[in-house]
DNA sequence: GAAATACGTTGCCGGACACAACAAACTGCT
DNA sequence: AGCAGTTTGTTGTGTCCGGCAACGTATTTC
């Protein structure tokens, strides 16, 4: 058994070249002399930092317009957003979605189509390399990608990004993260995650949560998923199927799941449940519950009754996780961010009549701050952790 | 908001100075050599440390028996057991316990007494500073404490040591931190914890779960609490009540439960709820308990049905939390243990129809390896942590 | 234009670990 | 008993990293 020394000396420059870089990744255009303030570090070493940074092409310095203040300004260091970049990929129900995301997190360029059901792996893998090549003419010379980052709905096993079972597009150990590297044929690391995993962990570097060190982000298309992040660091679990809270069984014995489970927590807050409650039984798809919602807001009783029931399902689920994990957040994503914004009064009636009152305390609910976006901003994400736990080897 | 920086010089050598320190507090007498292979650092490091920590009393080094192999024997390094200790408290439902533990984890010393309920905090210190006062002769001169660690099975505010609920003892936001410290007079640090959360730590650090990093510690007496380990670190929470899933509801409406909610998972599988289940409703403790199981054992027909019924509960629950949790282990802990044995059939088969099949994959259930002590070991590895995390300047 | 302010740069220092050479201790063979 | 071989402790040297202080520089204020 192998017990972790502390680091080494080298170690300490990655971690403090890494900390930096993802100062001005997280935090944008940033002065030397605020960064020796934030990092705790001397000037000097700021500026040996900043130097090597610089000279691997990751971060570049100039003037600052007008400090306003007496004194030498302090040089600017900003990441070098158009020549550092990832692609982020996002497999939704019926979109497939690619951006090139530059080092800062912006997103450059980016591609849409839709994903005919039943697409797998080794057929999506093509239309996804297609988007890339779409996106090469507009790629600055000398620009340089760090890796390649996957969201996808559905279980995902960390070790090699086989995508072990996915409901809403009916991938079932279908492997993305092979068939990706085998068509994409450029050598970088390519990381799928959860869909809810990669947003959450988003909305924690950049979003609502920044700061806070446990959250849960849930996060809602056909299913129900959950990102959760404990002491600052995403719960994975053993093999990174981690925060399914969906199937979490919230009625013994109840409506049959695609799980194969019954009476899981989404069979009662999910896209079909709620379709159904309204007695809209034929109809799928975001804008079919959006349509829902609306109803319900113009007054349309059926609509209401399911809108509430939902609701109140939400808040029995939600009020569980709270109690089971003590989150300073939760974040309401994809669906459930309609859901709860429609039934708000349930969803916190619930909480408190089940929830802990110690649990309860500091708990906030929020939605998120960056949209729809979330998912390929994580993904990119993904692909950055590399670059910035260890910037010189990586870039 | 600051961002962590990198460790630095003297921060390196804390850690590594921990690192073997927790090493051979863990894993007993560990040869100098063992020590350079496993936390990978030079010989002449290794030695320094050693000299280092000898220097501090917190370890001594001497010559092994017999090695049987060609060389220069390498020297032992052994934690001083006797000379660097930490009191260690329990509070049960009908039990106070108190321990000295010596560096190592051996338990040196012991006092039980019986609590009587109702025994408030401010009555409670008293008698476990009187336990820790008979105690103090068999000290041996020179020997120095540590910490104070101290287990009660209900929720625990992380920063003070407030215990906000516990339903078993009748405990409402009694603060046995500052009673305590201001009953014992000593001038080390106390650090109070759930009791689940403390046998998960001690079953992690040296019970079946050395080694795995996801784990979940079901530990029941009279309600029922977790203590979990996600990612190799303990999951506290916003503010230490995470891991509360005796209060994760399982039945909507179900039965009242005592911390104002319904039908908890506690309620189905708690104490109480297998007693009225087998139709003895006036008897309470954990022999009554015991009977139960034994009766069931015997073929008792009416303790069999209740056994069988809290142990689908308990296969529910589980799947709920391995669902949520990917773990690499279950650890059935307290009451649960008892339960689990008497119905690891219908544990097995809940868990098998409801968990998910990537989830079920590598999660093993396991029994405590630390038996009644794992509470009291736990605690005095609370008041550890603080001389593991910087042996010098806090021995 | 001088003083004040804030910052970048440079050289030096101490601490921490790796490495290599040497000394010490033990086994096994003759 | 003595010697070769093996493994380990010890010591001195080298490298790297960050802190520190002195100095030079850029900007604002008066």
């Amino acid at each position: 058994m192998a017990m972790r020394a502390g680091p080494s000396q080298d170690e300490i420059r990655r971690q403090n070249l890494g900390a930096l870089l993802r100062y001005v990744h997280v935090h944008g255009a940033t002065t030397r002399a605020e960064l020796t303030t934030v990092l705790g570090l001397n000037r000097s070493t700021i500026g040996a930092l900043t130097a090597d940074l610089t000279g691997a092409g990751l971060v570049s310095e100039g003037t600052p317009r007008e400090t306003g203040r007496a004194g030498r300004p302090s040089l600017v260091v900003r990441p070098e957003s158009e020549r550092v970049y990832a692609y982020a990929y996002s497999v939704e129900v019926d979109r497939l979605r690619a951006a090139r995301v530059g080092l800062g997190g912006a997103v450059l360029d980016r591609r849409e189509l839709d994903r005919p059901r039943n697409l797998l792996a080794g057929e999506a893998a093509p239309l996804l390399a297609g988007a890339l090549k779409e996106m090469l003419p507009a790629v600055p010379a000398g620009a340089v990608c760090v890796g390649v980052g996957v969201a996808v709905c559905g279980m995902v096993r960390r070790d090699d990004g086989l995508v072990r079972l996915s409901p809403p597009t009916g991938w079932v150990d279908e492997p993305i993260g092979a068939a990706l590297a085998a068509e994409l044929g450029i050598d970088v690391p390519i990381t799928v995650g959860n869909v809810a995993d990669v947003a959450a962990f988003a909305e924690h570097a950049r979003g609502v949560a920044a700061g806070c060190d446990n959250i849960i982000y849930l996060y809602g298309d056909v299913g129900v998923g959950a990102g959760i992040i404990a002491g600052g660091r995403r719960l994975t679990g053993h093999g990174g199927y981690g925060g399914e809270v969906g199937h979490m069984v919230v009625v013994r014995e109840g409506t049959r799941c695609e799980c194969g489970s019954r009476g899981c927590w989404e069979t009662e807050i999910g896209e079909h449940a709620l379709l159904r409650a309204a007695g809209r039984h034929d109809a799928r798809g975001r804008d079919a519950l959006l349509a829902v919602f609306d109803a319900a807001g113009r007054g349309d009783a059926r609509a209401q009754t399911a809108v509430r029931q939902a609701g109140d399902w939400l808040g029995f689920g939600v009020a569980n996780l709270v109690n089971i994990f003590n989150p300073e957040m939760v974040i309401f994503g994809g669906t459930m961010r309609d859901l709860y914004l429609a039934s708000a009064a349930q969803v916190r009636s619930r909480l408190n009549s089940i929830g802990l009152s110690a649990c309860l305390e500091h708990v906030r609910l929020r939605t998120p701050k960056l949209g729809a976006d979330a998912a390929l901003v994580g993904a990119a994400e993904l692909a950055f952790e590399r670059l910035l736990a260890d910037p010189l080897d990586a870039g």
